[in-house]
DNA sequence: TACTTACATCCGCATAAGCGAATCAAAGAA
DNA sequence: TTCTTTGATTCGCTTATGCGGATGTAAGTA
């Protein structure tokens, strides 16, 4: 694969909203589908396909632990491009409220562990 | 506008590799349509088309003189991002063979100007 | 006045991309 | 075993995007 090809498949990787709000969140933390899905209110396919979408253009990895695949942040030589774009997102208000949003169902999801 | 459509609407605006190329000239130096037309061989419609995506998104202005449309890049708060994409877009075979052909073409130009 | 050059824009077409609903399989839990 | 949860994938559908060809306009040239 050329360069162009690479920088035009990572650009095209990063324009659509719906990726970018995910990768909001990953840079928060680990997640997995059904956590991206609550968080975001999104169907399961539609969070599924954006997870894959990132992994296939090496931006995540995943990691499988019994039915559930959680995806995170691959470190790499965009590192600091990607910071740039992390705290420009932060500045968005819809990703500001999404956090607030990843917040309540970690908080949520732990009781529930607790309850069991 | 929000944030995230300025992120993923500039994201858009790079993935693809027409535009990436006419990018790869422009970072030379101010051109118009019909230099693009000729030293990448596009169609003038697919020239025009593209350079007013960039200017549009922002990344280039226009000059007009004469019956010519002149392009060039917008300095800016990308800049520094926009450089490491042009040295990125050096290392591509093809963007080279594009930086070579602009050279050939200037040059015939300017003879024909001198022949006048 | 014709003719050429430069450019934006419109048109129809083909392909790409995103979506929800549905399906299937794997892994627990009841 | 039966039921639930999780997640990848497929299926149509709709919309977005890129393309060449054609058209119209403006400016310069013969």
């Amino acid at each position: 694969m050329s360069e162009l090809e690479r920088c035009s498949g990572l650009f095209k990787i990063l324009g659509d909203e719906t990726r970018l709000r995910i990768l909001n969140l990953l840079f928060e933390r680990e997640l997995c589908v059904c956590d991206v899905m609550r968080v975001l209110d999104f169907t399961q396919s539609r969070a599924s396909r954006h997870l894959l979408a990132l992994k296939r253009a090496g931006l995540a990895s995943d990691r499988k632990e019994a039915q559930w695949t959680h995806y995170s942040l691959v470190p790499g030589e965009l590192e600091a491009f990607l910071s740039a774009l992390k705290y420009r997102l932060r500045e968005d208000a819809r990703c500001q409220e999404d956090l607030k949003e990843l917040e309540l169902w970690l908080e949520e999801k732990q009781q529930r562990q607790a309850c069991q």
